[in-house]
RNA sequence: UCUCGCUUAGCUCAGUUGGUUAGAGCAUCUGACUGUUAAUCAGAGGGUCGCUGGUUCAAGUCCAGCAGCGAGAGCCA
């Protein structure tokens, strides 16, 4: 029975005897092997007496080889490392070329090693980032099952385009050569899979209201796709969304929920991840010092962190922070590219980040926005200018989490769907949920790729899922 | 989709006002050394300068088109 790594660094006894299985991470000396199997970010020194070993054997001991190797766990006469194992046998199980092998021993950049992303889990880096983004996932879960929620698995495929969150991929089974078509020349989607027009889902909101209204407490975790033209290091067209929907609460409540979680899930990595963040936490240090100071981030990974599950939220309406743009420096000397001149305007890129990087220098929830910029389904506040919705803003990130109260009133629910032109008689299983038994409800969504971001620190969403997908890029 | 930038060895990059045979570090290979931690020392191999076309006596270098990648923007999570 071979060990895995993690445990032999935590609780190995010196002395004993042990085999463990893994990949080459270098071959130091024609003597020292750092053997990674993915368990921890931490080698295994494993220490080979060339003397007594087949040179043919040595040859084959190369970066990216897969090897067993038994012996005794010892001492370590060196200072890297409190243990190594003193090879008593070595097996190559795969063997790896050197010369044709391409994570060598040295940086790479993020860009090379995106176009390998097949053999990107072997670096240190990227090992740490999909340990974290588990842990994150666990930690998800986690938080909504300590609090009664259930877990819905929301569809995939859906025939309801009127979520307006976004452009869609469709799903068929037609021969897209030559579709069967009706009179009009218009194709016939009746003899389509479905018998009607399918497309994958931009969101489980709609499903998770329904279920909300029967199971009071629910969220989804799953993949969402979205067709955009969009190619920014912060969007993808294949993610992972978390949306919870709860009966009977109100905007306040959905803040504090999604507060709660983001505070949460942050924690649970500092507690679960603490080698892989204090890895990335040094990374990012070396990295920052490339950059002139004024880029520089002001607060340390771990700190950052630390910070953002301490402190209080800061929380303000879509007004007060008009008030606060239009005031602001960068406003006044002409600075941004769309200057804010009062209520009506949707917040840009700039905007958000003036106010949580410059202005509050810590997470923002935004809340009331003018009803024009938002959803058919967010809730009309008594003013008839705003609705109940609600944005958390982090910094580096933008937005983190979407939500709000949902639109409990039948008659101006049918009103709203009117104003943005979405076909009543299609959304007739959503409405019922206002004919029966509707309530104040709300819920929210959370990118999980923006969460991995955020507490990994990696700047490019490409690399906190493992085979991005996103406009031109579908490999692997 | 828009704006800007980049594309030179396996990787990361340098390459002057256009001018002989395109360089460095790392990696790889060969040898030496053998308690290393990005080991060290000596040597070697490795290039259709993204693609297509143009200007010129002469193009890695200038121009145009295309492709790919990146940064920012829009859309959003």
């Amino acid at each position: 029975m071979s060990l895995e790594i993690r445990a032999i660094l935590a609780t190995g006894a010196v002395g004993s005897e042990i085999e463990v299985k893994g990949w080459v991470r270098t071959f130091r000396n024609n003597q020292f092997i750092s053997l990674n199997d993915g368990s921890t970010i931490h080698n295994l020194q494993i220490v080979v007496d060339f003397n007594q070993t087949d040179e043919a054997l040595l040859k084959r001991i190369t970066t990216g080889a897969a090897i067993s190797v038994s012996g005794v766990l010892n001492e370590s006469q060196g200072s890297g490392q409190k243990v190594e194992l003193v090879a008593q046998r070595i097996l190559v199980l795969g063997d790896s070329d050197p010369e044709k092998y391409p994570i060598q021993p040295k940086k790479h950049s993020l860009e090379f090693l995106r176009e390998n992303a097949h053999l990107r889990f072997r670096t240190q880096l990227f090992s740490a980032v999909f340990r974290v983004r588990h842990h994150l996932a666990m930690a998800i879960h986690k938080y909504f099952d300590e609090k009664g929620f259930f877990y819905l698995h929301a569809p995939i495929i859906t025939a309801s385009d009127a979520e307006g969150a976004g452009e869609m991929f469709q799903v068929t089974n037609l021969d897209v050569n030559k579709p069967p078509r009706g009179e009009d020349g218009q194709i016939n989607y009746q003899e389509d899979f479905f018998g009607k027009k399918a497309s994958l889902s931009v969101s489980g909101q709609l499903q998770g209201e329904l279920a909300a209204m029967g199971l009071g407490k629910v969220y989804t975790f799953g993949p969402t796709f979205r067709a955009e033209n969009s190619n920014t290091a912060r969007h993808l067209a294949e993610f992972w969304m978390i949306e919870p929907e709860v009966a009977f609460m109100d905007i306040h409540g959905d803040m504090d929920l999604a507060e709660g979680l983001l505070k949460f899930c942050i924690q649970y990595a500092l507690d679960h991840c603490a080698d892989d963040l204090q890895f990335l936490h040094e990374r990012l240090e070396q990295e920052e010092k490339q950059k002139p100071q004024q880029e520089r981030s002001p607060m340390p990974l771990i700190d950052k962190l630390k910070f953002c599950v301490e402190n209080e939220y800061q929380r303000l309406t879509y007004t007060e922070a008009i008030e606060i743009l239009k005031n602001c420096p960068p406003n006044k000397k002409g600075k941004f590219q769309f200057p804010i001149t009062g209520f009506g305007a949707d917040l840009q890129s700039e905007h958000e980040r003036y106010l949580v990087e410059k202005h509050f220098q810590k997470p923002v929830i935004l809340i009331d926005y003018p009803k024009e910029i938002k959803a058919f389904y967010m809730r009309v506040n008594e003013d008839d200018k705003t609705v109940a919705a609600m944005d958390i803003l982090f910094p580096g990130i933008g937005e983190m989490v979407g939500g709000s109260q949902r639109e409990e009133r039948l008659d101006v629910l049918i009103k709203k769907m009117e104003e943005f032109d979405i076909p009543q008689h299609e959304m007739d299983w959503y409405l019922d949920t206002r004919r029966f038994g509707t309530n104040p409800h709300a819920g929210f969504g959370l990118g999980f790729e923006r969460l991995v971001m955020f507490v990994t620190g990696m700047s490019n969403i490409r690399d906190v899922i493992p085979f991005a997908r996103s406009p031109r890029n579908c490999e692997f």
